[in-house]
DNA sequence: TGTCCCCTGTGCAAATTTGAACATCAGTTG
DNA sequence: CAACTGATGTTCAAATTTGCACAGGGGACA
């Protein structure tokens, strides 16, 4: 059964009872209705219709489709109003995805986005592996490093978090401040594992010390921020954790260039519907709020 | 929701999860899909399909799509397997019409042919107005009289009935036999109420014989028949009639002029059906044991 | 890392569908 | 009874859809 389009011709036409009232309503010519019901009478080999002066009266085979093409009118209605709503409106599934660094950050702002949007269900995926946008496996990404280039993304800056090289009290009494960039090569240090991180302070760590200086190393930055706090050595914190470990010392001032940008990402397919901007406007106001 | 060929197209990528597959399924060229999805998403607003190099993926809207389709294209396929079926196969209803008179000749066959059709529903209509088949009121008529000519029927040579001129034995012990069709103006006689009535003999019998010797008059055939066993007048029979009560006596030879065609008749949308013609086969076989 | 393959996407021509005008017919109304 | 209305159906031109050829891009695999 090809070529539903007829089908809903013959709907119409069945459903009214004349080819040119149908043609009315489906908005063409009534030589259009008369062909396709021509057409499907001939392909399915069965006079859908009796054709008289007076307009068309469907035949058994006509009312059979009548009635089931009547349930599909209703549903493609129910359908497109769902879709269009789902359109506009907030709800179904937000799923944003991030670095599991934020998640302390980001979680708050999220539960307050559901609770102002109740029919709205957040999926927050974090893992190590990338979930990728192209695939439709998030609506929202946050991620940092360089600005991401992806094609079919949209990328736009997020916020810039501030990094503060840090050690416990305990660390600084046993093997004192650094006195300099130069005296770092005298220190130990928390890092991330990967070598190759995109991450600005990670590379810069990497070009002032040597790699055997780095003796702690993990691939999770919370579990990076619980060695610095449990006084393994020097490490790098953001802004908002320092502020939450206020007995931190900062060995050394914070530096521009350590500054790792974070951006908000969504898929170009995905990034104008009014669900992502509700939740991207709604991140933004929130973030105003944490900028010292 | 106009367009559903474009609902049946995105159901298939939906499905398939590439343009190009569900463009093979379809049987038209890709690009034709490409501009299906992209004219679908634009009047709903809202993006179905998510793409990348590998295929397009549904978005919650294209998932709700698809479930919605599935059914559709379920049940658009069953109506399509009934519609075919019911072409082909002799279910349903089937409605005949005919004059009054010829109902105890007909019924039985009906009977019968319902009995070797179990999924058939026999719906046998007479009454005093002409049911059109133009308006789908009937499949099949069995009409009397000079062959119909409307333009959409179908119309077939049934049998002819033969008409016999008959009395009862105490009308002719009272008025004695015609000795010829001279002698016709000195009995009296029975015929229809229909002046204009297309029947041979009706007209035959008003040219022979005076509007005043015609002293009993009915618009129903059966009546006609009453009238005359009751011993009324002289009066048409046809040979069935008159072998179902052998008391009535033939006052002259039956004419071939006043031979009665009866016509098979179908409407030109139907005559093709394998429910039609089934039926008038089965009348035809049965009307060939009547013939003497 | 580079090549190959499959998939998407676009400009242009061909084919198909559609629309407009007209013919025709039945029923209705003045 | 004749004109009128509203319906179907057909023919030809216009518009739209479709198909083709080709470009471009991202994975897969050697």
């Amino acid at each position: 059964m090809d070529n539903w389009d007829e089908i809903r011709t013959a709907f119409q036409v069945a459903r009214i009872g004349t080819v040119s009232g149908a043609a009315d309503v489906l908005g063409v010519h009534h030589a259009t209705v008369i062909r396709h019901i021509d057409a499907l009478e001939q392909r399915l080999g069965v006079k859908l219709f009796q054709r008289h002066a007076r307009g068309y009266t469907a035949t058994e085979a006509g009312q059979d489709l009548m009635q089931v093409a009547t349930a599909t009118d209703d549903q493609f209605t129910q359908l497109a109003g769902r879709i269009r709503g789902q359109g506009e409106g907030v709800s179904g599934d937000l799923v944003v995805t991030s670095l599991v660094i934020l998640s302390p950050l980001l979680t708050p702002v999220m539960v307050k986005f559901r609770r102002e949007n109740p029919d709205l269900t957040v999926r927050f995926l974090t893992g190590d592996r990338l979930f990728r946008l192209e695939y439709g496996e998030a609506h929202v990404a946050i991620r940092a490093g360089e600005a991401p280039s992806q094609p079919d993304n949209v990328v736009q800056p997020f916020f810039s978090q501030a990094m503060h090289l840090v050690a416990t009290p305990s660390y600084v009494e046993q093997h004192g401040m650094p006195t300099g960039v130069s005296d770092l090569v005298n220190h130990w240090f928390i890092s991330h594992d990967n070598v190759d991180s995109r991450a600005p302070f990670i590379r810069w760590l990497s070009e002032k010390v040597p790699q055997n200086r780095i003796v702690f190393r993990t691939t999770d930055n919370r579990a990076m921020v619980d060695a610095v706090i449990s006084g393994a050595g020097i490490g790098f914190v953001s802004t908002w954790e320092m502020r939450q470990h206020p007995e931190l010392i900062e060995v050394m001032p914070s530096q521009e260039e350590w500054t790792g940008a974070l951006w908000l990402v969504t898929h170009v397919d995905l990034h104008r519907t009014t669900k992502v901007q509700a939740f991207l406007k709604f991140l933004k106001a929130e973030a105003a709020n944490w900028e010292v």
